[in-house]
DNA sequence: TCCCTATATCAATACTTCTTGATATATGGA
DNA sequence: TCCATATATCAAGAAGTATTGATATAGGGA
């Protein structure tokens, strides 16, 4: 994770839907939802939509996977904790071994 | 922690200098720096630097103390552990008793 | 009080981003 | 092949944001 990524993904959750559509996927889970699930249950246009998703999607806090016609987007735990380990980087004083390990299980992969 | 303030907490961090001036406040932990040092140190001018410590205080990921002529700024660690529990809350399919505790943890009170 | 240092505010310009209607691409079924 | 569904892209207008020069406020020392 170099800046730039950790300052697109923090642009792509200061926007309303987007900040809605990466908690509705962290509540989803492994199951993730389909674009035009995610679509009617925000009640968002599907072109906005697409356009939202895909700036979530660069920014590498969500990845997406072809189903048939449909595409499931899931949280991408992964790219959430390089976020997290770059803004906490040589915290406590530069001994970051003592936030990494906390950082490191905040993987949701419970 | 509602949605308005994790929304002006991620648009503070999805500007260049303003993550780098967290990211520093990160690091010099409960030291802190007076707003005039980061702006040395970041190269900053000082109404730039004014209007960005604004931004990210208002947010609530920062905060400050006078100290004389100075003001010295600190990261607010409540802020960001609220941010994240905002960010993660239900995960895990409905029992975010398996993620607050490290929530909790990433206090850095290290 | 007067001045110096430290930080904040203001107004304007430049820049970026969001949303939308229209349209394109991709997949599956008949 | 033809059509229907699902998602993505495009261009343009609207809205929001960053930076800057100038100026204001606040605190400390003589």
């Amino acid at each position: 994770m170099d800046k730039n990524h950790a300052l697109d993904a923090f642009a792509a959750l200061s926007q309303s839907t987007r900040l809605d559509v990466f908690r509705l996927l962290i509540k989803a889970g492994d199951t993730g939802m389909s674009a035009g699930d995610i679509g009617d249950t925000l009640g968002v246009r599907q072109n906005t939509m697409s356009a939202n998703l895909g700036v979530l999607a660069r920014s590498g806090l969500i990845r997406s996977m072809r189903e048939g016609r449909s595409i499931r987007y899931f949280a991408d735990m992964d790219g959430m904790r390089g976020l997290l380990a770059f803004l906490m980087e040589d915290c406590c004083g530069g001994r970051p071994e003592l936030c990494q390990p906390v950082i490191n299980e905040l993987a949701c992969a419970c």
